[in-house]
DNA sequence: CTTGTAATTGAAAACATATTTCATTTACAG
DNA sequence: CTGTAAATGAAATATGTTTTCAATTACAAG
């Protein structure tokens, strides 16, 4: 599986940031997480332990791993401002749950020959698409779902 | 082609909703683009010929327009909150041009195959999903590009 | 063509979210 | 250890969206 959050320190470290307590804390909550999160409830999980951290660090702390290419976006859920941990650092997409905001990864993307086809049609130069499907997750689709959290 | 400002006129009428001069000049701003807008720019768009009316307005009218289906929203573009004119009423999705914000859409949606595998693999009840295409419109390519309008 | 009324509007305030500023603190190289 | 550049947190500011409410308006019914 991906990254742990100890390797990232290490990348933090190579690219000349230093690891603090507040990025350890931030990383930790988005590392140990299944679903997607906001900055708030990032912020809010982060600072049931840390109090005293502010909501102004987890955002620097949320572009810096941005900027390393260590989080992925989630659209889908409500205000398109989820975080994620990027867990396959090559090309992927997500299935997320409207229920609990669990998130699973794929690989297979199966667009190519339909970016040709549009390329050649619209005449536009593609340079990145956006994929993510939604649904329920086997434990929201349970009579009494029992979500991992629940999502905003 | 799609709907025209008259036809939606009556859509809205049945709804039970009264069509007033401020729903009218949204509707025309955003039907003479071809780029998806922000509720800023369509602000500024229609204050341009109705000086008085309230960026309130705006946003309600397309809560109202997003309701009766009528708007597509476009992600890839920066905050995830522009609104365009949902042409084809079917199933379909968009290429957005990263110059110009020139929308163009697609029926040809290839995701049904991958759609079960995934649903089999990850044992999720999918609803929906999310696609986009991001690339250069043929102006925008232009050396000296002619962008339909300079985007946020 | 009136008239009554419920829907709609705009201004201001409230709320939510995100960013900047700056003095203080801290990680860590030397 | 120590010096210093990076990072932090509080407060202020900026940006985006929604709520409230009195005044206005669309339009159905007479």
């Amino acid at each position: 599986m991906g990254l742990t959050p100890y390797k990232i320190a290490g990348l933090l470290k190579q690219r000349g940031y230093r690891m603090t307590l507040q990025r350890r804390a931030v990383l930790d909550a988005i590392a140990r997480t299944e679903e997607y999160l906001s900055p708030a409830s990032i912020y809010e999980k982060v600072a049931r332990k840390n109090p005293g951290i502010g909501l102004v660090t987890v955002y620097r702390t949320l572009e810096i791993l941005a900027d390393l290419g260590l989080l992925c976006k989630v659209h889908t859920g409500g205000n398109c401002r989820g975080y994620l941990m990027s867990r396959p650092s090559e090309h992927h997409h997500h299935v997320v749950c409207s229920g609990c905001g669990r998130v699973v990864d794929f690989t297979d993307c199966v667009l190519d020959e339909l970016e040709k086809k549009l390329s050649r049609g619209t005449g536009f130069k593609l340079e990145n698409h956006l994929l993510e499907f939604v649904g329920r997750c086997p434990d929201c689709q349970k009579p009494s779902p029992v979500p991992v959290a629940a999502q905003q």
